[in-house]
DNA sequence: CATGAATGAGAGTTCATTCAT
DNA sequence: GATGAATGAACTCTCATTCAT
């Protein structure tokens, strides 16, 4: 495959998945994608065999981009209590941004998917490194005298079922900026931060 | 509508429940749920227009019954705690039993349809009302001295937003029993019981 | 399936084997049927799944009438010569029969379903029955003085191959009446039978 | 065209003859033919135009390379009963190597181009040589007192129509060896050799 | 010569929906 | 009310054929 069609690949994965996007997984069919992308019927089978891969596609891009911003908001020398809200600050901007977001299509896949072997199952390691990520996070800002907690790792979880929650109410039942700032200043109470 | 017809109608409302169970929401077909209940396929659209519809109308039957359940645990004569305690046992019952759920196509459902007018957004009332009772639940806890809580609304908003968080990781990624009673210490915890 | 489901059925199949005498086999499309039947898409399918179920029961109606046929021949009250004479015409005429013939498709079908388990082999049944019947044909001919013949068996097998081979080369190199009439002389000749 | 063209047509006509030995005719494509040959698509419509040119010039080769094999069992110095023998058993093989025949495929070829002017079937140009031969012989061998026949060109045709009556059946319904030995010896017999 | 991406026609199949009975 | 045959739109997937490179 020349440097051509990595190019029109890339072009058929970020046009799909503005698809995604806007009709979840399940409804999404080969030639919604064809038309979106203004390609030819069979031109498409030539890159993809169906929608679930792409899907796939989608994701390990995604993720990469995750993982480049991740570690911009790392990267910066600041306390363990400002990391932790600069990372939910942007799981807030996120899980607002209703319109630009493939959650709807991501649990649509993990619905079918969810029995998939742990080591494909995305969703879970992405779950399972953020926890330990901002476990580390909470057993610094201790150390620090930044935070009072006696159950990082619970804690931590908790704070994943919170976003989680946040996240699925986002796209079912409607969630308003309002409400994430009450959660996230929640989960600094716990940590015995008053003020955020 | 006869006697005979509101018979047929609940046997078809059960049997369709039944199908969205196992297949969720967005790919049920008419023709599924012919077939699943044996009827001819004009027969259906006598009684419903559409998947959405049939739906709805299972989710109301499914809400009534869950009203039921609720007053049940509430009418007994026990402390904050204990039926606090009742009420999140049920939930992880609830959602730890994968194949009899209909929270994918649920989830499925209010993907498509949150945008609907807020008194139409049966998940959204829902959700409200557990949070008002969670709320009032423990203001007598506090009252009654069980629990320790500044803020009741938050914490029984936090308290939601855990548990949906759990029911989709359920659906996705998938939730241990242990991790259920974790999240649910967790929260007592916050309330300052320390023993469950 | 009521009354009319049979007869469209029938008109089907009738229909069918019209396009399978001018295709063959493995050209013929259900798109092909369909409109040779001038109905819709789907209606095809409420009744047959594929070419190859169609060509089947096509076949069996084929055998069926093919059976009434023969057992005309062999009421009649007549020798064992006039008999074996009959069928021989009788299969001259259908092998010269080029354009209302399933012979093509016939072969084409077995050419990919030879490996049918014997019982399903309808050709193989066809064959082997009939070589009984010509075996016994000519023993009573033996006895009645009208042949002579020391292999009956292996005489009736070598006219069924003769019969084979005139039929595949009619539908490939062409076979002209002379041609089937000296086989047919060639035949009687070696039964000790020197005017026919 | 040059050497090196020459020698690439030969490779893909080689490569598709595989094809057809394993797909017969009809449901051969183009596709098929590339893959085999590993070549690109376009490679291929450099030399051939469709399936059908490619398969009358595969039928080219066939045809030479057939002749020479022939050449060879006439070669030897032999009775004409041995010579006979020697033909038949050679068909006898060629007929019973179900797996490396293009038998199904020439069959199905000329299904749809038996209409060809005669100077172009190629098939019936080598059913009447071979009756010349077989005639020839045969005369031959009544010289020589080998063979008792009143009609050689009758046997002779007689001889070939058994031939491709084996042939298809062994395409069809299926032909253990003892069956052609049994129409070999039947043969002999008719021609007055008991023995084989 | 050779490549292989691209196109678009066409086959298979499924379903929502209608309608005569 | 109830049936189920019938229709046609929509989707998936495959291939012959072309053409820029």
């Amino acid at each position: 495959m020349g440097e051509k069609s990595i190019q029109k690949r890339k072009y058929i994965l970020d046009t799909a998945r503005k698809v995604f996007v806007e009709k979840g997984f399940k409804k999404v069919t080969m030639k919604d994608i064809v038309e979106a992308c203004d390609i030819s019927r069979g031109g498409l089978y030539l890159y993809f065999e169906n929608t679930s891969q792409i899907f796939q596609e989608v994701l390990k891009l995604e993720t990469q981009q995750d993982d480049d911003l991740f570690s911009d908001s790392i990267k910066e020398d600041s306390t363990a209590a400002d990391i932790l809200l600069v990372f939910l600050k942007e799981q807030k901007n996120e899980l607002l941004r209703k319109n630009d977001t493939l959650t709807q299509a991501i649990y649509e896949y993990y619905f079918e998917n969810q029995a998939l072997p742990k080591k494909e199952n995305r969703l879970k390691k992405q779950f399972d490194s953020a926890v330990m990520i901002i476990e580390r996070l909470i057993e610094i800002g201790v150390e620090n005298g930044e935070f009072y907690c006696e159950d990082p790792a619970g804690c931590a979880r908790n704070i994943m079922f919170v976003l989680e929650g946040l996240k699925i109410c986002a796209q079912t039942i409607g969630v308003t900026p309002e409400m994430v700032d009450q959660e996230i200043a929640y989960i600094f109470k716990n940590l015995g931060v008053e003020e955020v």
